[in-house]
RNA sequence: GCCGGUGUGGCGGAAUUGGCAGACGCCCGGGACUUAAAAUCCCGUGAUACGAGAGUAUCGUACCGGUUCAAGCCCGGUCACCGGCACCA
């Protein structure tokens, strides 16, 4: 048979739609499942081999778990406000509104193509106002909580984009968007409070299934440590100098202080400084430097020491120097360190630099060379001396210092709060009301949402303010709380805003009094399994666990975590072995396959690359393997005879076993190799019945499902073959009554013996002895061993 | 530096978790069909040595060592590459 995949692949897609097969139910007594994939941003270049991947993988899954009725729910939508999309409106001079409804088409489009079970009835776009309504009321409920607040900081600052960038956005020291280096600014802005939630962050994932790696990486994102506060006193004065550390057991050996160069303590202290000038010339050297240059000379340190003021150790009395140094910065701790040279090897380095004391604490190493970082005897430490073990020096000075006011044990994060205004036209308005009585007011919710203004400039002002501050009519209003003149905030949310609680929308997209109907929330979450990018995993998923555990805190959700396990795929790379880009040339358009190879064998081989969680390169070759392979899959329906072979019906029970569990494993590749190889089995058996090949057909089908439904049609199947119950195995069928086992003699494979299945020690010796081969080898020989591990090995031990 | 991961044929990758290493696919070689080519089908394909030959032997999962009847898998050490974080006190 020619198979004209374009003409199937175009039939199956319009019948599936056409009986809404795909659709979830919300009234039902079916067990769910949820499926989540992360949500696409539309961009204007279209789609890439990459989403086709991602998407995959929960594709294949939720089109199982349809055939073994489950009430499924797999969603897509459109995470639409962002940079990219307000660049291109900024050169081309088109609204983002219509670059946007552009972009999402084009998706659509390449998505249905792809045959992709989506249910498009829940279809969700972040940048619709009955959308960022309730993203602006989520942000309301925080900023009642308490949890969103403004403050004036140093915060990454992009001067290429004119835009403050979170933390996540700035990993590495470089803008997100742009790649450009990043500076640090003072400026007045919006944060959540998202430290507030570092701990139930941290617990939470106790109770979820997340890839281990994922946990991970989460962990060591927010960063948790325990240690001490401790206030030291400083000469000549009452003020304390407040500082965090780790190792409170170290706390004799300290030998001089550091703060950060933009500690409040030297503006306080001022009159006190001998060297003014001289520090402040420091100051201003360190807010030149960009962050990037501050950690990339990690071993050369900087300082100056601070003249008039010294510390003054709480437990030993001491005075020791006090520094100023951009080795410890502001943002972490109380910006402020107590140095302890002998075992920190940062500390280490300023003393040697410096020519400060090094003095040891705990026996080890040789301080003459390096810090000693290990464990050991305390000495020098006044009440901790001879103390062995850290975990109980750190106890006894924890306690020291409580009980004599001078500090006390706490917990630092790595993770900081979320700056959350951008300066920007093309995300949802912040909806805050700035009154010059009543200082800063919530938008009402029954006015909700507060629409974008229509502008058609978009460049940000030259003051680095967001377009919307242009718009006269948008930002000067009444105060809804005291009635007088106000100013509306005119900064927007980051793209990370609306992705943070697409999932509950899917639930039910078109409610208009709540995010979602509690009773459909309670049925349908959380979501059951959620595959996405590794590149997610320290943004949208630690801000969006923290949303849903907010509005779990509030009443409004009904599970503390959003997601009961999440996986990721790994990249499809270049045909070249690198990253695809658009400067390399190596992108591949999955438009371009589809027309060419068609949308089966598009999904079967971006499956059968590799090792669904890492990354492969792209071959035309192999794709042309899965072609191959489909071919011959429709060309099955010419080998149906009556005839059953036994050999056939065993292998093909074992691969309904092995693509079963494969598919749960996200093993896709061995479970479409597994199919490859039964396909050789029939062809050695020449033949297969009508029931076998509709067997295959519902096992392929989550992979190939225009052609599985051509086939089921064509051979007379019930219904859609993507609604046709999930092949059952019967596992005595998978069992072989005899089995070849390998003889090993020494370690050595030298020879083979069938035996039934799982004979005992004696049949395995008996049948061994009666292989003139391998009798011949053990002649004259003395056994030392014999091992039989049934249905595995014999090894026999001779000398 | 810290955390996580990976290392297997010419290539992408398998290996029931300690039991015949290289499934499946690609590439390549040979053959069939064809005037010819493409497509398709069949056979072969880790390396080396011996053999005319079916075959036989040795070596082989980054490197060194260990445990075990048996190691790609476990343990100790080394190297390389990838990803994330990074002066976090």
């Amino acid at each position: 048979m020619k198979y004209d995949f374009s003409a199937v692949e175009s039939k199956w897609q319009k019948k599936w739609d056409e009986a809404h097969i795909f659709e979830a139910q919300d009234n039902t007594d079916k067990p769910k499942f949820y499926g989540l994939v992360e949500f696409p941003y539309p961009s204007g270049v279209g789609m890439h081999v990459g989403h086709i991947k991602a998407y995959s993988g929960l594709e294949v899954i939720c089109r199982k778990r349809r055939m073994q009725g489950y009430n499924v729910l797999f969603p897509i939508g459109f995470d639409a406000f962002g940079l990219p999309t307000e660049n291109s409106a900024i050169k081309t001079g088109i609204h983002p509104r219509q670059l946007t409804d552009r972009n999402i088409a084009r998706f659509t489009d390449q998505l249905r193509r792809v045959g992709f079970s989506f249910d498009w009835t829940r279809t969700i776009d972040t940048t619709q106002e009955d959308y960022y309504k309730w993203t602006q009321y989520i942000f309301l409920k925080m900023f009642e909580k308490g949890l969103a607040f403004r403050d004036t900081a140093l915060v990454n600052y992009c001067p290429h984009c004119k835009v403050v960038l979170s933390n996540e956005d700035s990993q590495g020291g470089k803008c997100d968007i742009c790649h450009s280096e990043i500076i640090q600014k003072s400026k007045d802005v919006w944060y959540l409070r998202i430290t507030e939630y570092a701990d139930k962050l941290l617990e939470g994932l106790e109770h979820v299934d997340y890839l281990p790696n994922i946990k991970q990486q989460q962990v060591n994102w927010i960063g948790k440590s325990r240690g001490a506060f401790v206030n030291f006193g400083l000469t000549g004065t009452d003020e304390k100098l407040r500082i965090y550390t780790t190792r409170p057991d170290t706390l004799f050996g300290v030998t001089f202080m550091v703060i950060a160069p933009e500690h409040p303590l030297i503006a306080k202290m001022a009159d006190r400084i001998g060297n003014m000038e001289e520090i402040q010339a420091y100051q201003t050297a360190c807010t030149k430097k960009t962050e990037f240059e501050r950690t990339q000379l990690v071993k050369d340190k900087t300082g100056v020491r601070i003249q008039g003021i010294c510390g003054i150790n709480p437990v030993s009395g001491k005075e020791i120097p006090l520094y100023i140094a951009d080795y410890v910065m502001m943002g972490y701790g109380t910006g402020a360190i107590m140095a302890v040279p002998a075992h920190d090897e940062r500390d280490y380095a300023f003393a040697k630099k410096f020519g400060i004391d090094i003095i040891p604490v705990i026996k080890g190493g040789d301080i003459d060379k390096e810090a000693y970082t290990g464990e050991g005897e305390m000495i020098n430490s006044g009440f901790l001396n001879g103390l062995t073990n850290k975990a109980d020096s750190i106890a006894k000075m924890i306690e020291y210092l409580t009980e004599h006011g001078l500090g006390e044990g706490g917990v630092q994060y790595k993770m900081k709060d979320w700056a959350f205004n951008r300066q920007r036209y093309w995300g949802e308005p912040i909806p805050i009301v700035h009154c010059p009585t009543c200082g800063m007011v919530p938008v009402p919710y029954d006015q909700l949402p507060l629409r974008l203004p229509p502008v058609t400039e978009f460049e940000p002002g030259q003051g680095g303010e967001s377009p919307l501050a242009r718009v006269e009519s948008f930002v000067n209003c009444t105060c809804p709380r005291c009635g007088g003149k106000a100013r509306r905030e005119t900064d927007t949310m980051p793209q990370w805003a609306g992705s943070s609680w697409y999932f509950l929308r899917y639930i039910d997209p078109h409610n208009s009094h709540a995010i979602a109907d509690m009773d459909k929330m309670r049925y349908w979450l959380p979501v059951d399994w959620y595959n996405g990018g590794m590149e997610h995993v320290t943004r949208h998923m630690i801000y969006s666990r923290f949303w849903h555990r907010f509005l779990y805190d509030i009443g409004e959700v009904p599970t503390p975590e959003p997601y009961a396990k999440r996986t990721a795929q790994g990249l499809i790379l270049g045909p070249d072995g690198e990253k695809m880009s658009k400067s390399r040339g190596n992108v591949v358009d999955p438009n371009d396959v589809v027309r060419e190879m068609g949308a089966d064998v598009l999904r079967v081989y971006i499956l059968f690359m590799g090792d669904y969680g890492a990354a492969a390169p792209w071959s035309e070759n192999s794709m042309r393997g899965c072609k191959r392979f489909l071919e011959r899959v429709a060309d099955l329906p010419g080998k149906v005879s009556d005839t059953e072979s036994p050999v056939l019906e065993s292998a093909l029970h074992k691969v309904i076993k092995k693509v079963s569990s494969d598919i749960e494993e996200m093993k896709f590749n061995t479970a479409i190799a597994a199919m490859m190889g039964l396909l050789n089995d029939i062809d050695d058996a020449g033949s297969l019945t009508r029931e076998q090949l509709m067997t295959f057909v519902r096992l392929l089908c989550p992979f190939a499902p225009h052609l599985c439904e051509e086939i089921w049609e064509q051979e007379g199947g019930q219904g859609f073959c993507s609604l046709a119950p999930w092949p059952e195995f019967d596992e005595a069928k998978t069992v072989d009554e005899t089995v070849e086992i390998a003889v090993q003699i020494n370690g050595k494979v030298r020879g083979k013996v069938t035996l039934p299945q799982n004979a005992d020690k004696d049949t395995a010796l008996t049948a061994v002895r009666a292989d003139p081969k391998l009798a011949a080898q053990l002649e004259g020989k003395t056994v030392v061993k014999e091992i039989v591990i049934p249905n595995k090995i014999i090894n026999i031990v001779v000398r």
